[in-house]
DNA sequence: CGAGAGTTTGACCGTTTTCAATGCATGTGG
DNA sequence: CCACATGCATTGAAAACGGTCAAACTCTCG
């Protein structure tokens, strides 16, 4: 990370790595601001972690002082229903973003777990909006953030078949997988079927007996969490009417 | 609107009344701001329409260069899907702030149309983000707003039976329509059957069974549009799981 | 090797959709 | 003023998709 006044992050070896691919990627590694800005900008972040799979990130109903950037591993948000059930909201990747939904009632909306070993970059958010008044770039790359999380909410809530949104959900992990240098083609779901499940609106046994289906038809080599994408072109077929592109 | 230092809404009889209800009525009336910033808050306010029925507001694509509060009307959210199908994404009342989806990609990711006679306030976003540097409490007003979209997104994303949908979706009009100084108890629907069905992924004619079902069982009275609710703590009990409160 | 969680598979069932017809306003032109 | 068209809402009957229940299977981990 470009040898920050701060000595807490030099000393991490894929610090740069990570950062090339993170959502605050933009603010943290600018060259155009002024050093001692760049610099408080980096005094604020907090490495935490590790997560051991199951932990508990925040709860539902903490207060809100920090966002964070997922640095290694994946994080799951959810939400407890009045009756007791799960209602899974989302999957954050390396690079992602958890705790933009607490700015505004000052209290996270729902919880976060890791879902294997998580690390994660920890950003007072107070610190942040203070810094922003004078950083420009950070205050539009705070507000892109905020508006793309609410486009992202809207694309799973929209009607389509069990197929359709479990072929979206795939294809969305494999670029977001993509875009950070892995693999898009095979790749590891750190969730369980009951998860997946859950986010999409689908029993836990749906999600299996489609699954085996795309296998079936050539579309996905499956062999536990583990998926391969054989035919890309006719899982994104699938996924178009969700994913919309 | 307290003698702001522009005509352009002091001429308007019922400015004063509205914006208290708005979205961005603490930044907007706020009596801590320096008279400058807040004249040049007022400045930035364009009031446009009145727009029919029907009539697009924006469209999916445009170039994005403002955020508006909707003064009097209800609008209607939507994108069309690869196959030409319409998907509702929200309908926005009196007070409630469209366009914040937008910010991320520069583009309106949605199409906004009047689904009466709706008059709105327009903002300026560069302007408004500009001036956001000098007033912190008018960046926090927007990322309070940013981070409340995403938990309303997620509100309708979730798993529930048409009736519980349905419940949620009333008691969450009335509340707002409460919200603004109208009767929670009776209201017009703008939208049509097929609007609402859309919306919660249930088609038209659920809708209409639903509501029929409501109102044989006495917790409604419909007629047409009109909308009386007769019996708001059983209407809450169906929508307890979706709302969660 | 056994325990236990997670996954897969099968059979059946129920809610919601689809298709189709009817009803009910509102508005227009003859 | 009436006949008719049009758009929206309602109602009924049948079909489908996905859910639930139950059992077998697999994998990992102590």
């Amino acid at each position: 990370m470009r040898t920050p006044a701060s000595g807490a992050i030099a000393d991490d070896g894929d610090a740069l790595r990570f950062c090339s691919t993170c959502a605050f990627s933009s603010a943290c590694l600018s060259q155009g601001y002024d050093k001692s800005a760049l610099a408080e900008l980096h005094c604020l972040v907090e490495h935490i972690g590790p997560f051991r799979p199951g932990e508990r990130i925040f709860a539902e109903g903490d207060p809100f002082n920090a966002i964070a950037a997922v640095r290694a591993g994946t994080v799951k948000t959810s939400v407890v229903d009045a009756d007791g059930r799960e209602q899974v909201h989302g999957f954050f990747l390396p690079g992602e973003v958890i705790g933009l939904g607490a700015i505004h009632a000052e209290r996270y909306p729902c919880n976060a777990v890791a879902l294997d070993t998580v690390m994660l970059c920890r950003f007072s958010f107070p610190m942040m909006a203070t810094l922003a008044q004078r950083m420009p770039g950070l205050q539009g790359q705070l507000f892109r953030l905020l508006s793309q999380d609410i486009g992202k909410a809207a694309l799973m809530a929209g009607d389509h078949s069990a197929d359709e949104r479990l072929a979206a959900f795939l294809v969305s992990l494999s670029r977001r997988w993509g875009e950070r240098g892995f693999s898009p083609r095979r790749f590891t779901l750190a969730m369980a079927r009951a998860d997946i499940g859950n986010y999409l609106r689908l029993a836990s046994e749906t999600v299996s007996r489609v699954l085996r289906r795309l296998q079936d038809d050539g579309i996905l080599a499956v062999h536990g969490r583990d998926v391969e994408i054989l035919d890309e072109d006719r899982l994104r077929a699938l996924a178009r009417t969700v994913l919309r592109d």
